[in-house]
DNA sequence: ATTTTTCGTTGATCCAGGTCAATGTTCCAG
DNA sequence: CTGGAACATTGACCTGGATCAACGAAAAAT
């Protein structure tokens, strides 16, 4: 369960990995990221610690119990949080989406490996100079213990999820939580019913902590009852958003 | 689901409610709590934010989606943290022991309740008041995001063995980690094999998303086969850790 | 356009764990 | 010490979701 972290560090500048430089005035989440608490100079000096880095979809940027030696912003793209046992089952602890923050600063191994569900970008960080840049910035701190707070309390709930709720209320639960998060990515105020999922069966399944197979079965029941629409392998519309809620719990 | 919260708040401070006068300098959890991040002034300073209250087993501290108006550290006993679901379905979600922080700073409605498990003994804040002291004490808003983080690794880790483990590595991993957290309660330095837990058989299965006969079987069964001990209802002596550590995968 | 590969659906069967029910045990209260 | 309440164990049975297997459909490669 080892591998090459496929990123420039910081402190290997003198070499060029193809992480481009950070222009963090100019960056796609500027204002929805942790970075928003800082003020342009700030922003500046961060900015010499980030680089951008692509990753392509499938590829992994950190391994479950490797020493972590980075952190990073979600610029674009979707990543998943993976905690797996040693015979393959995995488990998804978490999805990430774009302003989002991944790793685990203040020391200690990754807990989970981080994958790219779809191609991504994100604006990765040395640990210990991130750790020591928010040791210095309260309010960047404040950020991110925010976010952090609003993470275990999503975590929780989908402890809830897992433990307790049927098949069928864990599709609709899930369906109804992507239509929430995926329609606060895009530009669109409301939450619109219908939307793309940017991952197949397998990886819902892996989120429900279900098979592929009851996951699947479960959704062409739900068309057959009217309550969604399946037009195509990623997208869903949900058509009958209350009786979802109701079957969700 | 909603409640009258039992406790004293430091802005009513006239009237007594039973609430002790918080002594921060002789408290039990003095250098493990997230307060250790304080000098004397400092705590001098929290401590008259703070008041000791006792809560008796079964009763609840705070409820699941009610405006949270108070936070805490645990001084004794331990509590459980629970999501239910309409229909009496419950999933513990936490367990917290002494030196642990109760609670959900900066703003929204606590998700889910605080209940004690055993008697037990907290010094509560008035969550507004805290989140001002907090703001001001980068400090002990570090402390604050390590633990958090720490928290949302196990909930994620919890998560893994609700969604993918089978029932007998879910009583395998959960007591192992009762050994580890309770010898880590006393002062025994080492990882004794015996232990109380703190909590019954039906507690038990709320933790593991099992049901109560499911949990009793697995626990008989690993009797039977020598790999553990049930002196007394509450007593667990794990005889085989290696066996155990093999089952918990 | 055709092949290959990957992904999703559907069916048949099985079994881990849930459900229902009875019994045993511990712990208080009086 | 006794009766009762709460808790735990055990048994019989059932079912939701897993497993095994085949097939279909879309996407990618040639």
């Amino acid at each position: 369960m080892t591998a090459a972290i496929i990123v420039a560090l910081p402190t290997d500048a003198a070499v060029d990995y193809g992480g481009g430089v950070t222009d963090c005035a100019s960056c796609v989440v500027r204002n929805r990221a942790i970075c928003a608490s800082l003020d342009a100079d700030e922003l500046a000096l961060l900015g010499k610690l980030g680089r951008n880095h692509r990753v392509k979809a499938g590829h992994t940027l950190l391994w479950e119990g490797d020493d972590a030696p980075v952190v990073a912003n979600v610029l674009e793209g979707v990543l998943k949080l993976v905690v797996a046992a040693a015979d393959g089952r995995e488990q998804i602890v978490g999805v990430v989406f774009p302003s989002d923050f991944i790793g685990r600063p203040f020391g200690k191994e990754s807990p989970y490996s981080v994958t790219a569900m779809t191609d991504a970008e994100v604006c990765i960080f040395n640990r210990k100079s991130f750790d020591d840049f928010a040791s210095a910035h309260p309010d960047l701190q404040h950020k991110l213990l925010r976010r952090t707070l609003d993470e275990l309390d999503r975590a929780r709930h989908w402890m809830m999820l897992l433990g307790r709720k049927s098949a069928e209320e864990k599709v609709a639960s899930f369906l109804l939580e992507m239509s929430e998060r995926l329609s606060g990515q895009g530009c669109g105020a409301g939450t619109q019913s219908g939307f793309e999922l940017p991952f197949g069966r397998q990886q819902i399944a892996d989120i429900l902590g279900l098979t592929i197979e009851t996951t699947s079965r479960q959704l062409t029941r739900m068309r057959a009852e009217g309550l969604l629409d399946l037009p195509s392998r990623r997208e869903i519309v949900i058509h009958d958003r209350a009786a979802m809620e109701a079957i969700a719990g």
